[in-house]
DNA sequence: CAGGAGTTTAACCAAATGGTTAAATAAGAG
DNA sequence: CTCTTATTTAACCATTTGGTTAAACTCCTG
C-alpha cells in the first residue's frame, strides 16, 4: 500500500490499479507496464509471468477485504459497539478502495478454487466465530432479538459491502456524482448501524 | 429464456452460458461456438461480431435484474406485503439465476457509459419511486420509523443480491453445498422480510 | 577507473483470438 | 428435377498478447 519508489514497488501498484479496473482476464501486461511506466520486459525480469503478478495483487486484496474485518471483532468491546464499529470500519475501507469488493469476488467466481482451498488450510476470519458467540449470548440474555446469526452476519456484509459493488450503478439510479456518493456512504455507517440494532429489539 | 431448437437460439443460449461465466473479456467466441455445437463462422453469420452478442446477453441480463423486479412494485397491495413480495421475487429468481448479478454489476463495471446512458433515456424503475413514496407515506402515518427511504432501499437490495454476488465465498466460509446454499437462500426470503420489518417498527 | 552484477531496453517470437472468405451443402419454390 | 437462396464448413488472415532474448546501460566495489 505504501508508496516506495522503487521499481518492483511501482510494477504491484500499477498492476493493482489495472487488475482492479479490468480483472484478470482484461487486465493487459503493456497497459500495466505503460502505467508504471517502464518497459514490458521489466514485468517478467521483476514477476515471472500475469499470473504470479495477478496472485500478489489478489491476495493482498484479499487480506483487505477479509482478514482486516477480523481484527476490529477482536477488539474488546460491548457487542452493541462492536457492530457500529465493524460497520464503520468497513464502510471506511470500501471508501477508500471502492473497486476492491467486485474485483475480489469477480475473481474469486473465475477460480474458486483457490480462495477455497485457502480456506481449509486456515481459516480467514477466525474472530467472526467469536463475534457470532458474543451475538448469540447477547440474545440469550435478551438484549437482543433471537435471530438466525448466519443470516444477521450475511446481512452486515451485505449492507455494507453491496453498495459499493453497485457503485456504477446507484450512481446513475441516484445520479450522484463521486463526492456525493462519498457523503452517502459515510451517512450509511450510522444508518446501517441504526437499523440493524432496531432490528435485533427484542 | 425458451429453447428454441432454432440455431440463432443455441447461439443466444451459449452465448449466455459462457458470457455469464467468463465476462466480456474472458469469454471465447470459440468456447460459445463449442458450447453451441457449431462452427465459429456461424457466430459471426448471425450476430455480426463478438460485441454485438454480448450487447443481446447483457440487456436480456439487465431486464432480469432491474426491469422485473419493477413489476412486482406495480401491484396493488399494502406496503408491507410489498417489501415481502419483493425480496421473495428477487431471491426466486436469483436463485434461479445465481452468476445474473455479478455479471451484470461487473460489466457495468467494465463500460459505465452504456447504462448511464439507458437511465438518461428512459428511467429503468419508476415504480421504485412510487414505492419509496409509499413507504414515506406509511412512516408519515407512523406506520413505519422514520428511516431515510433511499438508504433503506439500498438496504433491502443489498440483501437480497449480495448473497449471490459472494455465493462461492459465503459456500466456503459456510462450507455448504450449491443444495445447502440454495436452502439457506429460501430460508433468506423469510429472515430478510422479518428483518426490514423489525427495523422498521415504530 | 576497471569490471562485474544488477537493471533496463528494443526487437523478436509463438500462440491465441476475433473475424473473413470462398466453396460446399441443404432446402425450398417453380 | 432444377435452380436459386439460405445455411454451414474448413481454411485462412491480421492483430493482439504473454513471454523471451541478447545487447546496452547503470551503478557499485575493489
Amino acid at each position: 500500500m505504501q508508496t516506495l519508489n522503487t521499481t518492483e514497488q511501482q510494477i504491484i501498484e500499477a498492476a493493482r490499479k489495472i487488475f482492479m479496473h479490468r480483472g484478470l482476464a482484461g487486465a493487459r501486461m503493456q497497459d500495466i507496464a505503460d502505467e508504471a511506466g517502464i518497459n514490458k520486459a521489466m514485468l517478467h525480469y521483476y514477476y515471472r509471468s500475469k499470473e504470479k503478478l495477478f496472485e500478489i495483487v489478489f491476495w493482498e486484496a484479499i487480506d483487505q477485504l477479509l482478514v482486516r474485518v477480523n481484527a476490529v471483532l477482536a477488539e474488546k468491546m460491548p457487542v452493541q459497539d462492536k457492530i457500529g464499529a465493524a460497520v464503520s470500519h468497513y464502510i471506511t475501507t470500501l471508501s477508500d478502495n471502492p473497486y476492491l469488493p467486485l474485483f475480489v469476488l469477480n475473481e474469486i467466481q473465475q477460480n474458486p478454487e483457490r480462495i477455497v482451498q485457502r480456506f481449509l488450510h486456515a481459516p480467514l476470519f477466525p474472530n467472526v466465530q467469536v463475534f457470532i458467540k458474543e451475538i448469540a449470548a447477547a440474545m440469550e440474555q435478551g438484549v437482543f432479538r433471537k435471530v438466525n446469526p448466519g443470516q444477521l452476519m450475511i446481512s452486515i456484509i451485505s449492507m455494507c459491502i453491496f453498495p459499493f459493488v453497485a457503485k456504477p450503478l446507484l450512481q446513475a439510479a441516484f445520479t450522484v456524482n463521486d463526492v456525493q456518493f462519498g457523503m452517502m456512504m459515510e451517512e450509511r455507517k450510522k444508518f446501517v448501524t441504526d437499523f440493524v440494532m432496531h432490528a435485533l429489539r427484542p
